[in-house]
DNA sequence: TATTGTTATACTCTATAACTATA
DNA sequence: TATAGTTATAGAGTATAACAATA
């Protein structure tokens, strides 16, 4: 690569966070999952039921997308669609035992590779990393 | 989004790499670039006349993927072919007078789109993050 | 009329395979 | 035979438009 390229901020967030997405990857390919549907399952497992566009909206993605995502948990076991009771245009998208089994034991292993990600670095200087990055992508 | 999925290292470096993105797409507009062909600029512009097959691999790019670039800036009569004098399979690819001046302020441009997106940290703070990204990319 | 989920379709970005010309 | 550039094509990932069911 470059050394003119290197330099930047661009290219140091971007290759950073392409090392972390193979080292996350790595790190989920037992569990059958990828860092996004881990994502998707993060949502859907936390807080009330809700609908797939709701989902989809904390997620930052299409309702389109969502119906793929939700497509695939389902294929593989982890969570099942069912109608809203109240509103039944929407579906109500819930983890089964095996989704919830499946994403602590994941979230675990993505902690992990995290935690290997961060390694050359000191835990002051980790932890200052991440308060950095907090602090510029919070709205201003 | 969900307070879940902020904590995350992954979460953190992937939006901060998308408003990066944003500011600098905005700052290289009036050149009509983007930073992809900022790179490609500087690339090309660097060193000595090389190969659209060096180009990419110093991109880190297929080579056909390079050609669409070349064609791009082309265009634009940023940059112009020109047959390799020892090797006439291979296209030397120089910058235009224009090309060189939309490099220099295209540069500048994206330089002062980093500051402003880096603004809300110290400059300990600042440099610090460079220093800590480049270590964490630095293979090992 | 408006909204939810869905499907069909299109668009962007990139790579792989095949072709031409040169070596 | 091998390589550089090119073209055609395909794949991943995502969005937009249109549709059916429901509100």
């Amino acid at each position: 690569m470059s050394p003119e390229l290197v330099t930047h901020l661009g290219y140091l967030l971007k290759h950073a966070q392409l090392q972390l997405f193979e080292l996350t990857t790595a790190a989920l390919e037992p569990f059958g999952l990828d860092g996004r549907q881990l994502a998707v399952l993060v949502v859907l497992g936390s807080g009330e039921p809700a609908s797939q566009q709701e989902a989809a909206q904390r997620l930052g993605v299409d309702r389109t997308t969502m119906v793929a995502f939700v497509d695939a948990l389902e294929r593989k076991g982890l969570v099942e669609r069912r109608p809203h009771t109240q509103d039944r245009r929407k579906n109500v998208v819930e983890l089964t035992t095996t989704g919830r089994d499946t994403l602590h034991r994941a979230s675990k292993a993505r902690d992990a590779a995290e935690q290997e990600f961060l390694a050359p670095l000191s835990a002051p200087l980790a932890r200052q990393l991440r308060q950095s990055l907090a602090t510029l992508i919070t709205p201003r």
